[in-house]
DNA sequence: CAATAATGTGAGCAAAGGCTCATATCGGAA
DNA sequence: TTCCGATATGAGCCTTTGCTCACATTATTG
């Protein structure tokens, strides 16, 4: 148990500048083939040369193809939960509306800014024994919307931001999978279904029939 | 570009039963393998050993490994299509919450009840060069569900069509994604959300605050 | 300027996997 | 029964790819 969540972890940290500008290089490097190629052109080969680096060198920082894998998965992680802690700081205090645009907001733009990453990174999440801090962070994310929603007196908030989530991430991500949407108009519909689903009155919305 | 989908397309027809049965064990295979192993297990080999067929009549059948793939995809939407259209002639004249019950319904079913391997087929699918086939079959199904929305008066069909599949999707999804949720309430919760993304005013629902 | 630690290199090994092809077996028409 | 097309087999070719290791280069320390 114990060994086979090691392989996933970075072999060891650079110490010198040169050797953080390495890594820094391989992450990147490994975030735009995933993009362009997919999991499939993932190949630490390609990885190492994107990144005008020797394959030696990259394993010296990951000892696996999966270790790359498994950093990038965390950066993404722990960029959206910030962006998430910032949304919900930012409109503390503002009717639930607010709040929720906000956070939609922030989610969205995490999934718009790089689709098939995001993409990409999701599927391989799957297919990894995902390390405990890991999946922390995702405890961590459900947490700050959770909390946020509870701040407004929304039963079940655990339940309510893991389906806002979901919903969310479902409606994002059909951009791709059933065609481009209007990506302007992405953020109005999201809110107009997360207020749905809450039971809230609606302000300006003209979709109502029968 | 003709040539590049050539090669997702079966090589030849089984004409003899046995034919017939060898094809089948092999989709069977290919899918179990994928459910249980992901894309990462999904090889040639493995799949014609697990179908108790030699290698050779894998290949007599399926040009590359991406036409097995792409068959499997073929299958499983063409499945989804049908329990839609069956949902949607079910319905016929009953209000638009039985409606959208059905349809929610038929789409929850066909992810739960093998998310693995919807969840990896979805994965490969964006990574195929899709022939028209398949594109035709996503707009088939999305026109079903259009059409039942149209009979509504619901308001720019096409575009809720998508929202709400794609809410749907990213719901049933997240039960894996964010966590086990309970599946008994998740058919009621994804009604509320796309009752809501409708502006349709509520029936039971006890969760309005403010 | 040693001397040692940190970092970087890339040829190439071993394993895996997609796929072919020469050969064998089977089914059905005549 | 004969014969031909349809079907099945699997050893193994060839490429790809994850990864190692012996060695070179660069920083740091005293």
């Amino acid at each position: 148990m114990a060994s086979a969540e090691t392989f996933l972890n970075p072999r060891k940290k650079p110490r010198q500048a040169r050797a953080r500008a390495t890594v820094s290089a391989i992450l990147q490097a490994g975030a735009h083939i995933l993009e362009e190629q997919g999991l499939q052109g993932f190949t630490t080969n390609a990885v190492a040369q994107r990144a005008g680096v020797s394959i030696g060198s990259l394993y010296q920082y990951f000892p696996a193809r999966e270790a790359l894998l498994a950093a990038l998965i965390r950066q993404k992680r722990k960029t959206l939960l910030g962006a998430l802690q910032t949304a919900s700081a930012q409109s503390e205090g503002q009717d639930l509306t607010c709040v929720l645009r906000a956070l939609i907001r922030a989610g969205t733009a995490h999934w718009q800014q790089r689709p098939a990453l995001v993409r990409s990174l999701s599927y391989a999440e799957a297919t990894l024994p995902m390390e405990e801090e890991t999946r922390a962070l995702k405890r961590a994310i459900l947490q700050v919307v959770s909390q946020a929603l509870a701040n407004h007196a929304v039963p079940r908030p655990a339940e309510a931001a893991r389906d806002l989530s979901a919903l969310t991430y479902g409606m994002t991500d059909a951009t791709g999978v059933f065609g481009p949407t209007e990506v302007s108009t992405l953020e109005t519909r999201i809110l107009r279904a997360a207020q749905g689903y809450l039971g809230m009155a609606e302000g300006q919305s003209s979709l109502r029939n029968r």
